[in-house]
DNA sequence: CCATATTGTTCGGAAACCAAAAGAAGAAGA
DNA sequence: TCTTCTTCTTTTGGTTTCCGAACAATATGG
């Protein structure tokens, strides 16, 4: 009886596996890497935040996120702006160009799925709908939900300028 | 209107990400990265596949399945037979320390999702496996499906091993 | 037998990643 | 104020992963 389960992580696996394949092609249509693509959506999911919470919702170590960061913000892909409340960490958000740079390349996955989706009967559409709340609701972890740690408003623009220079 | 679809894309992405930090951790408790996982994964699926099938699977360049294919079987995860019908080709599958690596370590989204899953009640645990499915044939592409291309029944086992020396 | 294609490999370099140490800034207590 | 401890980020150094390109071996079709 608990057969239905594991029919339901089947499926999942092959909804998974297809959304893999996807990221990989639309990141090589960026011209970025899959991580890079990661961080930017998490950016923006955001609007505003530090390199630790990129870190920790990414699932990289925090030099990683530097790294990850500072390449994006090489491309102009991000800014940063120090923060006053506490001077060691800056918020990290995206440009304009990245936000270009995110959603320029087009998403197969999302468009198959957005034409395929149209055409079901509507009270099908409410269903799946419904089923993959459900279903997100159900593994999605706290600890990488979006909501919490959101800046202070406070805070004026305060550029990281000075390490321009990076070579 | 299709303001559903966004909803569904959204929730989908959910559960993605979940599901990657998830592979994530099972790939470090098993001792294998992410990529061995999804090979070892690949051939348990087939039961016995060639590296150009596993490179187009997996999305990486035919270098790196050989690596990858290479790595796996040092550690003795799986076994390799020269193909008789085309003797460019080999036949990799699992070994059962291979099958043994892939499922030793306890998969939390698994086991929560399979926990959560049973207090659901009925009705509604067949609209959610209807809906995954009906989900997952929308969104697989039929190149990455299993099923193609099965090895020929008649090839006996004649190992590689002549390369068992290779530093 | 000779092109051409396919399969898999090797090689070299680029990038991703991490752990550990270091630096810089806050917090808490005397 | 002066420790001391903690938190956030970066640097460093080294490992691993991955790919493109050139290559070898085999198949296939004249």
């Amino acid at each position: 009886m608990e057969d239905r389960a594991v029919s339901c992580l089947i499926a999942l696996r092959r909804v998974l596996s297809a959304a893999d394949n996807n990221v990989r092609a639309v990141a090589k249509a960026t011209g970025l890497s899959v991580q890079q693509m990661i961080v930017l959506q998490i950016i923006e999911d955001t609007t505003e935040i530090t390199p630790m919470m990129i870190a920790r919702r990414a699932g990289v170590a925090p030099a990683t996120a530097t790294a990850l960061i500072e390449k994006l913000a090489q491309m102009d892909y991000v800014s940063r702006r120090r923060s006053e409340s506490d001077r060691r960490k800056y918020w990290v958000s995206l440009t304009d160009a990245g936000k270009t740079a995110l959603h320029s390349a087009p998403d197969p996955l999302h468009q198959k799925f957005s034409e395929e989706f149209a055409l079901i009967p509507d009270y099908e559409q409410a269903m799946i709908l419904a089923a993959l709340e459900r279903v997100a609701n159900l593994v999605s972890t706290p600890g990488e939900a979006p909501g919490a740690d959101q800046p202070h408003v406070l805070e004026m623009s305060k550029p990281i300028d000075a390490e321009k220079e990076t070579v």
